[in-house]
DNA sequence: TCAAAATAGTTGCATATGCAACCAATGACA
DNA sequence: TGTCATTGGTTGCATATGCAACTATTTTGA
């Protein structure tokens, strides 16, 4: 994927490869699949399941509803996770005694093992991903990060 | 979503906000939302559709195979596409007849009209959203993103 | 104090997806 | 020329997903 955003706007073409979400895309398939190798094949785990883990294993413990807010997964996704998670003893949930709508989750102790070993092998990968940015080139992308997702959110919202 | 990348790589803890591919993953999903809103309600796309469409709007004909190259999908989900797209008339499609295993793929006028009015629309929303980028700041994203994709890309043939 | 609105989380349904297996046609080459 | 490998494209199956509807509980406020 080569290519560039400048020039666009106006044509009767939309030609992909300058087209900035479509560059966007496929740069994020591809960095997903590449950190999916540090949990997928070998824990069997799937983005969102890990998602749902990590967040527990940053804070524990949350409700599922915490886990939304920090993932940005929606509800669905987040009860749909936990229920494999659930199923497969990688978290545990207790019924939370004054508001008896929360479940109170946690990872178990297998959950946190698998956890503690995913964190490094993710982190590893990140890190080879970046060994072709200077640090002034790591922060422009967080920065052009930022500032493009407070964009879009805000014409989303803006929109409808 | 505000976070940054630095210091990212040997923690015990991932930190969802300081994991680059999170936090591209977050924006990428923002941003596809909003270029949705130019084809998905309106004309009952799905983005695998929009995207076989523009890659035939850009440079018809095209066998389901250079569909495929140039849009970054695997050949089934491009497979699907068509089918969903064959049976909506917005593209036809006659076998090639000097391979047959081929099946030249065009926009029917309906297709074409579509695609006509979804390019300004789905280049209008980028526009909004580069607003907030000076042309400096398009460039670097460009370079970013051929970076990390090239980098990623590498990765993920020499591990597997 | 009670009905209406809001919130946490789950579920049904229709549809999309990933993967591997598959079919048909072509190409390679002994 | 006949067999084997390759390529273009499709399909079956199990599973995931999005959306809206739903249950249960808590909150609001007249």
């Amino acid at each position: 994927m080569t290519g560039n955003t400048r020039g666009g706007g106006a044509g009767r073409r939309l030609e992909l490869d300058t087209f900035m979400p479509y560059r966007l895309s496929v740069l994020q398939q591809e960095v997903s699949r590449l950190i999916a190798t540090a949990y997928a094949e070998k824990y069997g785990l799937m983005r969102n399941d890990w998602r749902v883990m990590a967040a527990l294993g940053d804070d524990q413990p949350l409700t599922a509803n915490e886990v939304c807010r920090r993932t940005n997964m929606d509800k669905v996704q987040v009860s749909r996770a936990i229920s494999r998670l659930l199923n497969r003893t990688l978290v545990a949930r207790t019924q939370d005694t004054d508001d008896r709508r929360r479940w109170i989750l946690r990872l178990t102790a297998t959950g946190d093992e698998i956890y503690r070993e995913v964190v490094p092998a993710a982190r590893a990968r990140e890190a080879e991903l970046l060994t072709v940015l200077d640090p002034a080139e790591r922060r422009q992308l967080d920065g052009l990060i930022d500032k493009l997702y407070r964009r879009a959110n805000r014409l989303l919202r803006e929109g409808g």
